[in-house]
DNA sequence: CGACGCCTTGAACGATGTCAACGTGCGTGG
DNA sequence: CCACGCACGTTGACATCGTTCAAGGCGTCG
């Protein structure tokens, strides 16, 4: 059947819905055809440049968005400026702490980032009248942690070289999720600091790491963002699995 | 009111229940007396004694439990005996991951632990039925989420002193939570390896900060396990807050 | 008393951080 | 178009922190 005469069909979702990822695989999934265009109606896309501060460490939410692409990172930082980044999140991800009045990290754009905000007390009524997306916030919540608890692993055990072979492959994946290949290639979605501040590193020694994983033919970059990976199970090994 | 004639009177909460603190502040606090009572006839109390395995890294889970006392370490473990504790968790937490069939981390009694245990069916059962029970358990997962992240930053970005100063402070105000007061003692909940373990250092270097600590007033050790906090705002100093 | 588990202490080593110089790509303004 | 400055990344030399390896202390239990 042809795309455009099925999405004729079903044009009771909104338009801007439709060609929406979070719709199927993220929190929107949960929601009808009517509940999606009343939600529609207080949303709006944004699209914002990297570096944008998306949600302040210690400010009030008063929006919750969706990621409709893009990577944002999520991070905390110490009084004397030390920083960590605390997780990425992506397409389709939620972003925003439900039921929290603050959320203790920030979030900023990493790369161009495309978002769909709505205000506060229309997500809070639309839990409050459907358990079926509070589940939804409970799975992704989990899922959080679990990516959290995995990346405490790296960062108190990893040596410098595991580590930076462990965000090569985080990034890996996420560009590819259902990839059975064993070679990929992709953009970095940051800069050598901000690997440094997710890895617990400094920026040289990312940069060491990566050379030395170039030299011994693990990577290839051409550009400084661009990333091929020839043997995938090769970069694995050096994660520490 | 008398509190044992207050209890006589709601005497349809199950008589386990009447002295439980998560019947109050736990995932049980969502439920009715009828519906605790349902839930008390297929768990049962047990007490293990420290270093029982009580949730292995990818065992599956068929069954969840409320911590009545003591302290759980979760942990992770790379392929050559490296190990992470990616969390603790005490007294009134849920124990277990709702939904997941693997849960990626093993949960061990760091210290005499009781625990209420029930079986999946009917936790899962129960949640389908009541939204109040899952809300409960978003709100747990945030928590820990929050902590995950917070203890990322420890990990990732604090010298080894400010790491078990941290420790020290972590152990503090959870044996004290609404403490106001500046002076706290209390016992460390596991061994120099274990805090070493959740601080992603050595043995030895948990030891040093330690002695350093103590050489400075900071803190008092009496026995191995048991700690004197004189003034906790110096402590905090050197948390790196 | 001796053996054992747990912890502390010391000395040497090594991985990562620090500091500084240099390279490279890119936009801007002459 | 070139020269320049700037942001970002790489590389080198050296310093430092935390680890490693080894010895010894301390309390408990046989």
């Amino acid at each position: 059947m042809d795309i455009k005469r099925k999405d004729f069909i079903i044009s009771d979702t909104p338009a801007l819905c439709q060609a929406c990822e979070s719709r199927h695989r993220g929190v929107c999934g949960a929601l009808s055809s009517d509940q999606l265009l009343q939600l529609s109606r207080h949303s709006h896309r944004r699209v914002v440049p990297p570096g944008t501060e998306l949600v302040g460490e210690s400010t009030r939410i008063n929006s919750y968005s969706n990621i409709i692409s893009g990577v944002v990172k999520l991070s905390k930082m110490m009084a004397d400026g030390r920083q960590q980044i605390v997780g990425l999140q992506f397409a389709p991800d939620f972003l925003g702490r439900p039921f929290r009045k603050e959320n203790g990290v920030s979030a900023e754009a990493a790369t161009e980032v495309t978002i769909c905000t709505f205000p506060r007390t229309v997500i809070e009524r639309m839990i409050g009248e459907m358990p079926e997306l509070e589940h939804q916030l409970l799975e992704q919540t989990l899922n959080e942690l679990d990516e959290a608890r995995n990346w405490m692993l790296t960062l108190g055990r990893k040596t410098a070289a595991e580590k930076v072979a462990s965000f090569l492959l985080l990034i890996a994946t996420h560009a590819f999720p259902e990839n059975e290949r064993d070679s990929v290639e992709f953009e970095l979605p940051m800069s050598r600091m901000d690997i440094a501040d997710f890895l617990g590193l400094t920026m040289e020694t990312v940069s060491r790491q990566l050379t030395k994983l170039r030299g011994e033919g693990i990577i290839r970059i051409t550009s400084n963002r661009h990333v091929e990976v020839p043997d995938i199970s090769r970069l694995s090994d050096r994660a520490g699995f």
